[in-house]
RNA sequence: GGUCUGGUAGUUCAGUUGGUUAGAAUACAUGCCUGUCACGCAUGGGGUCGCGGGUUCGAGUCCCGUCCAGACCGCCA
């Protein structure tokens, strides 16, 4: 036994115990007859003191520790003459009588401590450093934690958990695989799996009716900071359930780990439908937090002579209230905000209803006061408020003011990380358009059932039909999403040739599925969280980076280990690989 | 595939209009200091200004290319 305690837990409780603590040194206080050094572990840091009329040789070896030394200290709890409240061990120090440097440390590359100053770069290249700092170390036990709960939760409602195969086969629907060669199986690959979609959905047909997972699932798509090629998904399905069934079990999910871990009592989620969502904030996963709805100006705003409106698809703008008192510099700065490539608006109109109730707006020229009134009456707007509109194309539109909506929230402080409004957001499109092949493309995924209602309408209108798939949005993030799905073969058949598969395309990439359908397979739905973001969320983070060990960077590269990395001629061999580059 | 930002001491950064020996803080080393806890004080070492090319009497600074990092758009069923 290298140590009786850690260092997070003696207290003036243990005065007078004889101790053998262990850990790294954190900083050595030298003040000449005595030195102190702080011990620091993954449970808190406890003070050594060294004194000159204790044993001077010992001292002057405590001295040569520098910092993240890893030692061994032996000695007994003391009360401090002079004590720290701001730790929790700060009543106590151990007198040391002896102690060894298990392990010297080279001088970090950045400073081990909260408020570090080490760079992005620096701290993924030396990862296991970064780790030993709080603020890491706090996520990686958040999310510990919340793991543990969703496996309760989930394990006391009945749910097992099962493991399904990582090498499975490539599919061309949705994100793009990151693909395996198998030796064994000449020019045959594995691709690695986006999700176990279809697994889970055979283990209803197998009876397992209630199956969850946590489990890695692999895209290989270009990064963001929320976004990386491995990541790790709360997977769950049932069988025998309706839409309503699956909500109500996660929504109960999802409201115990927000009390649980961010003490908030979210009561009964929301419900809003895909177009709802899209009429007032221009997005499928609306940030709730805070009010700033769209208001729509087609009717009151053309008139005839202001052109851009006269000629746009959509006039849409939504009301900041209270920020009348905008500046030309802060407006302008918002209209460039719109018209940065990435967002692509025209341009930005802006009408300030002022405190002596006059409308100023940009737009001056074409809109007379009583026409300016008549918008403010649409927005509701008040004395001391600020309409922003945008025009054009309906979608691209939307898509510009909310983006807007959401900088500007951000501006005036109303996306508090430590506020949660969930939603579930339904009813989406079965199917989109994508222009480019010419094809329809299903917008969950391709086992999503149809709302029965609309089933008559997949071969007239397939664009009018509505999926029978629901969305968890929190703060602006979809945080989950499921469907109930497809469990007739010949439906499944038929959503496959509306996706453009020929039916022997069908038969080979999905016929083990469509022929498990043929063998009693149960209606079934479920739903798969987006874990590291759930768990950044909790923590009030945007960022999952810090939620994971081990992250990769916005090129997928991990820069500790230096992966990806070229393989050696035998190996190639082997796969009977020949690269062309 | 595209847009933008950045790269200067171990680290985080400053560096004016192109002009003498490139600075600060912190870290590190040495010395002093008996109650510190971001201890304090003094002294010191530490630079291929990412890399390559160009313009110029002269480039950390301007131009071109390139590499690396970050943010975003496309992409992510």
């Amino acid at each position: 036994m290298y140590r009786t305690h850690t260092c997070g837990e003696l207290t003036l409780k243990n005065q007078g115990e004889s101790v053998r603590l262990t850990g790294w040194v954190q900083r050595v206080r030298n003040l000449g007859g005595m030195t102190f050094i702080d011990l620091r572990d993954r449970y808190g840091i406890t003070q050594l003191a060294f004194n000159e009329e204790w044993d001077d040789s010992l001292m002057n070896e405590a001295r040569k520790t520098g910092r993240e030394f890893v030692i061994e200290a032996h000695g007994k709890v003391i009360e401090r003459s002079s004590k720290n409240p701001a730790l929790p061990t700060g009543e106590i120090e151990i007198k040391v009588s002896s102690f060894s440097v298990l392990n010297p440390s080279q001088t970090p590359p950045f400073t081990i401590e909260d408020e570090t100053d080490g760079g992005e770069e620096l701290r993924m290249k030396y990862r296991y450093l970064d780790i030993r700092r709080n603020p890491v170390k706090e996520n990686l036990l958040l999310r510990s934690r919340v793991n543990l709960a969703v496996r309760q939760y989930l394990n006391q409602s009945g749910f097992i958990d099962i493991e399904t195969p990582y090498l499975i086969k490539s599919t061309p629907e949705g994100a793009r695989d990151f693909v395996v060669p198998s030796r064994m199986n000449e020019g045959q690959f594995y691709a690695l799996p986006q999700s176990p979609q279809t697994f889970k959905q055979l283990l209803m047909v197998g009876g397992m009716d209630k199956y969850y997972q946590i489990v890695k699932c692999f895209r290989d798509e270009d990064l963001r900071a929320d976004r990386q090629p491995e990541f790790t998904q709360i997977d769950c399905e049932m069988a025998f359930v309706e839409r309503q069934d699956v909500m109500q079990t996660f929504e109960g999910m999802v409201s115990h780990l927000l009390k649980e871990f961010a003490g908030t009592e979210s009561g009964s989620f929301p419900r809003m439908t895909y177009d709802e969502a899209m009429r007032l904030y221009g997005n499928d996963k609306p940030d709730i937090r805070f009010e700033m709805t769209f208001t729509e100006l087609n009717t009151v705003a053309k008139n005839g002579r202001f052109k851009i409106f006269d000629e746009a698809e959509l006039i849409v703008g939504i009301k900041a209230e209270g920020c009348a008192n905008y500046s030309r510099k802060q407006i302008d700065a918002l209209t460039d905000f719109v018209k940065r490539p990435q967002i692509g608006a025209g341009g930005l109109v802006w009408c300030k209803y002022n405190h002596d109730g006059s409308l100023k707006s940009s737009v001056d020229k074409f809109f007379d006061q009583e026409a300016l009134k008549k918008w403010a009456e649409e927005f509701s707007a008040r004395p001391g408020d600020l309409m922003l509109i945008i025009s054009g194309s309906a979608q691209k539109s939307r898509k510009a003011l909310s983006e807007l909506r959401l900088h500007l929230a951000e501006e005036l402080g109303l996306r508090d990380p430590k506020v949660f409004a969930p939603l579930w957001v339904v009813d989406f499109p079965l199917l989109e358009w994508d222009e480019e092949s010419q094809r329809w493309h299903a917008m969950h995924h391709p086992f999503t059932s149809p709302k029965p209602e609309d089933l008559p309408l997949l071969d007239s209108e397939p664009g009018k039909v509505k999926a029978n798939a629901y969305d968890m949005v929190l703060n602006g993030n979809e945080i989950g999403g499921g469907s109930i799905r497809i469990h007739h073969k010949e439906l499944q058949h038929k959503m496959l040739s509306i996706l453009g598969f020929s039916d022997e395309e069908a038969r080979t990439q999905f016929g083990f599925l469509m022929d498990a359908f043929e063998y009693g397979a149960p209606p079934h739905g479920g739903i798969a969280f987006g874990f590291d973001r759930l768990v950044a969320l909790i923590g009030g983070k945007e960022s999952i980076r810090d939620f994971i060990a081990f992250p990769k960077n916005n090129a997928g590269r991990d820069l500790m280990i230096n992966s990806p990395s070229a393989i050696d001629q035998q190996q190639l061999d082997e796969l009977k690989l020949k690269l062309t580059i």
